[in-house]
DNA sequence: GGATCGCCTTGAATGACATTCAACAGACAA
DNA sequence: TTGTCTGTTGAATGTCATTCAAGGCGATCC
């Protein structure tokens, strides 16, 4: 057990460095957070990161997958029925990690890391879509075209700014058949 | 007339950097075409840039403007009426430099130059869309809604894959009223 | 209890980058 | 001829992600 110890606390402190880079790459941005800021934030040096990480890339995968599934818990929670509200909820969720989401479209290249996860992400998040659509008595012949506007749509929304009322109505349009 | 004769050679030394650049940026990514190598295909060295341009973002922008100039060219002699074919060709069009698209809103934030770029982009785009849809024959109070469902359903189209296949009926479900 | 091993940490490189600086060449004007 | 303005450049500067080599320290073995 002395070896699951070690473990411990090795995920002990990759939590932290992972806690450390979610605030900074969230408020100052991903490419504004060097791993000298990143690893002063968490309190080692620059270098030490590497221990725990291949590379900034892979931190921000880790970074993401917290904020994937803490985002999720929440939906799953959601009292709302309604899939216009739903879906409004998501790009309001979204919102508060935009820079996150416009850094992952333009890593997507660079990064293969970065990349399979964006792929995962656009499974998962279209199967809960397409479930809202077809709730929402879309035909069932367009549900996988409005599947994908609404997911575009959607990341648009993210990446520019707008207010909220009409963020509603183009959810609203989104589901209407 | 001696002053006109030294402007000319200007623009003309710019328009070579220019053309440099727009081949470098949208074959190799502007991230990874370092203004060394930029200088290089120009001719010149690294900082010669500088006496032209304020900034590597200065030089996106010059890049942009001449894409967008040709891009507009060829769409206004468009012999296609079909008003989804017509948003499956700016697809098509843009997906040649979608590199750009991609690097022009990962650095909106980082840069206002691109910023400012973007926005007139925009408004621009979206009032050529607005026209196709009315003519596709929208009713006037979803225009608004669906242009804007339009640009972002195409960004997306552009930063992830698909087949022509799917691509053609997106652009067809985006006019279908 | 002392030697050994492997995990962890780090100071100090390395090489790439955008950008700036100071010096210099050549054309034109006085 | 002297001086000024436009261009050009080699050589910095400072920042970045990442790597390397050296060592500390706790657990394990004798």
């Amino acid at each position: 057990m002395a070896q699951t110890k070690r473990d411990q606390d090795r995920a002990e402190k990759r939590d932290e460095i992972i806690a450390a880079a979610r605030t900074l790459f969230i408020e100052t941005g991903y490419e504004d957070t060097s791993i000298s800021r990143l690893a002063a934030a968490a309190g080692v040096a620059p270098n030490t990161i590497y221990w725990y990480f291949k590379d900034k890339d892979e931190v921000l995968v880790a970074v993401l997958d917290a904020e994937f599934s803490d985002g999720m818990a929440e939906y799953l929670q959601l009292p709302v029925t309604d899939a216009a509200e739903r879906l409004f909820w998501v790009v309001q969720r979204l919102e508060r990690v935009s820079r996150l989401v416009s850094t992952v479209h333009s890593r997507l290249e660079a990064s293969e890391a970065i990349n399979l996860w964006h792929e995962r992400f656009h499974t998962i998040s279209e199967g809960i879509l397409r479930v809202s659509l077809q709730h929402a008595g879309l035909s069932s012949d367009r549900i996988e075209t409005r599947t994908k506007i609404s997911v575009f749509t959607m990341e648009g929304l993210l990446a520019h700014p707008m207010s909220e009322a009409d963020k509603r109505i183009i959810c609203r349009e989104l589901v209407t058949a």
